[in-house]
DNA sequence: CCGCCGATCTTT
DNA sequence: AAGATCGGCGGG
């Protein structure tokens, strides 16, 4: 199984969000493969961290493509990225929800008593992050290096006719079409 | 299964 | 003061 290469997310996010469906996330000895996905496009996003230009929390999406933007959001709960287009623009797409691959009983170690079924594992952008242990300590990490958490395919390609709708939680951009998720998939987060 | 509410703290 | 969320609880 192959670390997607850098030119991969060097490109548009609208291209690349869709195209990572049924890529595999791996951290340790624990995978999953992505089944919901939103875009970001930075300044030109008003639904984006980053559309307000740079901060400190935000740097990392201006930064290369192909790391990690990992930010903490209601005071509890950490959320990944992959960074995409080219190094000095803000685009990156939220890794929303997965189906758990291998390490599954580290997962509901690491998720609590919540976790009854394999789908609550990793059905939400915060569940993913803390099924697989993503936290501050991988923000910014190369997702290309293969060292820590990758971003793997394994030959399964995107569905042809993914589901699409509007992202969720927004007050702000909530109009733009940009989540998409693998259609009847029971990990896709509710 | 659905909807509401509280938790908890960083960022602006 | 609000937020790219989640889990528990109550009702249908």
């Amino acid at each position: 199984m192959n670390a997607l290469p850098r030119e991969f997310y060097a490109r548009d996010v609208l291209e690349v969000a869709p195209d990572l469906l049924n890529k595999v996330i791996v951290h340790g000895e624990r995978s999953a493969r992505l089944v919901e996905v939103e875009a970001y496009a930075g300044t030109d996003d008003p639904g984006s961290h980053g559309y307000r230009g740079p901060t400190p929390r935000t740097e990392v999406m201006f930064g290369p493509p192909g790391h990690l933007y990992v930010y903490f959001t209601y005071g509890m709960h950490w959320c990944a990225n992959a960074v995409c287009g080219a190094d000095g623009t803000c685009m990156a797409v939220l890794l929303r929800a997965g189906a758990p691959l291998t390490g599954l009983e580290v997962m509901r170690v690491a998720r609590g008593p919540a976790a009854r079924r394999d789908r609550d594992l990793c059905s939400g952008p915060a569940k993913l992050c803390q099924a697989l242990g993503i936290d501050r300590a991988v923000n910014g990490t190369d997702v290309v290096a293969g060292t820590g958490v990758t971003i793997c395919d394994d030959g399964t390609p995107p569905p042809t006719d993914p589901g699409r709708s509007t992202r969720i939680g927004l007050t702000a951009g909530a109009d733009r079409r940009w989540r998409w998720f693998v259609t009847g998939d029971p990990n896709v987060s509710r």
